[in-house]
DNA sequence: CTGAAAGCGCTTACAG
DNA sequence: CTGAAAGCGCTTACAG
């Protein structure tokens, strides 16, 4: 059974009673549908005398204009779909709201797929998107998406804006953060205040964004002349609970770290409460930067210094980069880097003692 | 000028190359429109060996049902539209992720609307979401918003579910937490733990939740046999700055209180700012209460104790409501009362000192 | 300036 | 079991 057809008209729902359409107001007003139409876009060829009879017809009839409709007719669209992991990361919710904003103003309306950092559900929630036929589509893969397989539901589909993860061969717009340049703020943050040792903490090495963090923070330890042993290179997964139970791998060795750029925030969260229960306290006994600067970064204690992306403005300039592709679908792909902001809180980043 | 055609046409993209049609796969097997269609809606009527022809040319030639031009041929819908204030407020972000979710799950698609919490934007999204004939509204309407206005874009519809907002005159389907037991609950708890002079801070007394959320608390308080005046009723706008502004005001008159109930999290960590820059400190001097439990609450120092209403589970529950409300569309109004814990976090409503 | 006709991509009785 | 025809609500050349 072809994927695309399952499920075809579960779902839809009988709308109410009849609406109002432009037969009703052409017969009404005693003119052809041909000239409603012409009112409604706003043509100015309809005489002024003919356009106050309709409009005022469409006012008392209360008519609703049928874009759904109107799209068919013309072969457009005036919707975009969304596609993110999930909207309870605050870092995504912002970033959609971002979105949001920015297409609405443009006259689109946004279509919201969650794929829960399923791959499979990923290709399900396109699959039902591409058949309320978006024009196009801005698209935060789940992790372990795959180019050919996205290809593969997204069909032809130019209007295609990627955001946050990198995808190997994949040949749409592409809209990043700078991680490389933010990793390398913060250790040079670390730097500065004087640590000398160290150690990168959390993300899975795998992922692209986690290998161009741990870049960065190389570089900032190279061009100082530090040492970054690879067993200072700690993966975790994402989330607050496994970073707390790697907090060990830390000071496994007789070599200790002093501090810990760490992937995110989460994970920055993670690890001082990972710090805490083995007596050592964040900011004072051990420096720690994140990246996000999510909501909790300001109120933690200490408060965590960290890279700020701005994810509402992220949300609007793939925005505006889904609109300038869609003037022009031929150009080449792009890729775009937005910048990042190391927002330094004093605290969590403390002088080595 | 008629409103609902205002921007006809504006945002709307021509879309790519020709797509797949029926009448292409009719054409390539051989059969009629009518057999593919009965192939793609499942019909038991068509031959087998036909179906699996017409399913082999399907895949293909990778047709993409579109499910707009079969929902306009069938009058239906297979989105519905979220309108909320924004999803940067983790409370609603939650709240529209259970909502998708749910949705997604049988078949339809969200359709993002924001209001900003302003009337006039929330009017100008509504007619723009009209006209893509969403099956149903789930909306969190803006502060100020007013029944009639809304009746006036929102028309007939009756598949209209508000949330968390009353609005007086609106005689449709209506989810609310229960915000006079939440309050109730965060009262007695400060009263068993030695409390005897307890304000409520926070929120505009016009709004129904504040309304209820008081009531509550001196619902508690006359319980107990204990004083309620009006100085500790203090009103402020439910953000962190005008909170923490309004932190002197507790403590203009004689009698000072030695804990409060406030309107929300967001006011309660702004009063918590407020007293640790007076040298009270929170939790230890003068005991403090939330109310929605985001995600700060959990990181704040102390510790917010604080009620919680699952919005996430309120998504979903939204969504299975105004799914029943289609099912009956003849049902008279609902008033669902959603249940709300109160969650314990020890050090941030300590004893009196 | 306005109307008659055709058509967007689909579905639904109705014949056969 | 399958096809011819009509139609959802709109728009667009094309005549006049």
């Amino acid at each position: 059974m072809n994927d695309t057809t399952t499920g075809a008209g579960k779902g839809a729902r009988r709308t109410g009673k009849r609406p109002v359409t432009v037969t009703d107001i052409a017969q009404a007003v005693g003119v052809s549908r041909a000239t409603v139409s012409l009112v409604l876009r706003g043509s100015p060829l309809v005489n002024v005398d003919t356009r106050a009879r309709v409009e005022a017809e469409l006012r008392r009839q209360r008519y609703v204009y049928n874009r759904t409709a109107a799209n068919l007719r013309r072969r457009t669209s005036s919707s975009i779909a969304l596609v993110i992991n999930d909207l309870s990361n605050p870092f995504f919710a912002e970033f959609a709201s971002g979105v949001d904003e920015a297409l609405g103003g443009k006259g689109y309306v946004t279509l919201l797929g969650s794929t829960g950092e399923s791959p499979e559900r990923q290709q399900a929630v396109l699959t039902t998107l591409m058949e309320h036929t978006p024009t196009g589509f801005i698209l935060s893969p789940a992790e372990g998406s795959d180019a050919a397989q996205l290809r593969q539901v997204l069909g032809t589909h130019a209007n295609v804006l990627l955001f946050n993860r990198e995808l190997p061969g994949a040949d749409w717009d592409f809209l990043t953060l700078d991680n490389q340049q933010g990793a390398y703020l913060a250790t040079r943050h670390l730097i500065e205040r004087g640590h000398r040792q160290i150690a990168f903490f959390g993300g899975h090495a795998a992922s692209s964004s986690c290998h161009q963090r741990r870049s960065g923070y190389q570089q900032a330890l190279a061009e100082a002349g530090l040492p970054a042993p690879p067993q200072w290179m700690i993966e975790s997964a994402p989330n607050r609970l496994e970073a707390a139970a790697r907090t060990g791998d830390l000071f496994a060795d007789g070599d200790r770290p002093s501090a810990a750029v760490c992937y995110n925030d989460t994970v920055a969260l993670g690890l001082m409460l990972g710090l805490t229960s083995r007596g050592i306290r964040p900011g004072g006994d051990f420096a720690v930067t994140g990246f996000d600067d999510i909501s909790e970064a300001a109120v933690a204690v200490p408060p965590l210094t960290t890279l700020t992306a701005d994810p509402r403005e992220r949300g609007r300039q793939a925005a505006a980069l889904l609109l300038q592709r869609l003037d022009d679908p031929e150009a080449p792909p792009m890729r775009t880097v937005a910048p990042v902001q190391l927002r330094i809180r004093e605290s969590s980043a403390a002088r080595p003692t």
